[in-house]
DNA sequence: ATTACTTGTTCACTTAAGTTAAGAAATACG
DNA sequence: CGTATTTCTTAACTTAAGTGAACAAGTAAT
């Protein structure tokens, strides 16, 4: 398990044992269940996370319905937006499935980085890339439609489409659960 | 002018004269014309863009016309998504008002760097607040229908509907220039 | 000054998403 | 196992965005 830890590390620096060991000695990794919450809107936290295995999502409450606009798989990293803000969270974030997460504490990770100036470079490069990534997934959201969107989706992350409630998904690509579900019927019927 | 950026990065770090000095000597202050393209699609890059006056803009041409997914004003940065990922761009950024722009190479970057430490750390903050930024952004938009993303962009920058051609305004908020003027007209009858 | 181009609005029509409601299918749980 | 809940689909209707076209106003260019 804390080799996939290691695997993704390594593509933005490389650590000495020393290291590896230290990271493990903090003893972060968290079994989770299927619909636990680990951050709820209010709060305030300064825990950013780590998937192993598994998924978790944002979602906001809006109107007394749920409104999920991000979800995070394995080997996905998520600083949520209130902790680099420090105020409270607008929004709840959960497990969509049984879950491994390594959960940091930023205080934590300050300290970290100071004995280990490797991890500053290494979290500055994946915000970097994380930065850029979304700037790309935000303009192909603006310029396509629903349907594009799906099919891009369809595409890029075949697996989410499986895995995750097909309401969850419509938030996701911005529609209505009922939109999603007929636009579907509509691909179908071209294909045919 | 150099006086604006300072106040800029001292939200982030303390800088000493001899740092400030190193910086100004480096020359990087561009001012360029309205309608100045300055990275097109295709082109490889190792640009980021600081705006010291101004206004431009990221768009994609699709299907023959013009989409604009982002602007950049006073005191914003931009590190186009092609300069992190070292692929040829997928967008154009152009100048949307003639404009004062810090420009700064990469490579360049990674000396300053390496001299004055201070940078690497301003440099995380700011990709850190960013992408929480962004992340939120991106959130709204797909949480709220274009009429909503209108109201909510003439609160959070009133400035940018003065400034920039409508047109241009209406892609940003994911929909067509016919169905902007629509949706202006149907506020303010509401309104009335 | 005239022309050309850009920009914004309006209109009629088409297409697709939102809404409300009902029911079927799958899943969770006692 | 059966019941409750969640999830997904379908349908009829409403609302708003997309499309194509025409026009007016403003701007730039010769």
């Amino acid at each position: 398990m804390q080799d996939l830890l290691f695997d993704f590390i390594s593509k933005y620096v490389t650590l000495t044992e020393a290291e590896k060991n230290a990271i493990v000695s903090l003893d972060l990794f968290r079994t989770l269940k299927k619909g636990t919450t680990i951050l709820k809107k209010g709060q305030k936290s300064k825990d950013s996370y780590f998937v192993l295995e598994g998924c978790i999502r944002i979602y906001y409450i809006i109107d007394g319905d749920e409104k999920t606009t991000a979800f995070y798989t394995e080997m996905e990293a998520l600083t949520p937006p209130c902790v680099v803000s420090k105020t409270p969270s607008e929004y709840y974030v959960s497990c969509v499935e049984d879950s491994i997460l390594l959960i940091s504490n930023s205080d934590m990770e300050a300290e970290i980085n100071s004995k280990f100036p490797k991890f500053d470079l290494m979290c500055r490069k994946l915000s970097e890339e994380l930065l850029a990534k979304q700037r790309i997934d935000f303009d192909e959201f603006k310029t396509s439609s629903p349907e594009q969107r799906y099919l891009n989706l369809l595409q890029k992350r075949p697996d989410l489409i499986q895995r995750v409630p097909q309401h969850q998904l419509a938030s996701y690509l911005g529609i209505k659960p009922q939109s999603l579900s007929r636009l579907r019927a509509r691909i179908l019927e071209k294909k045919s």
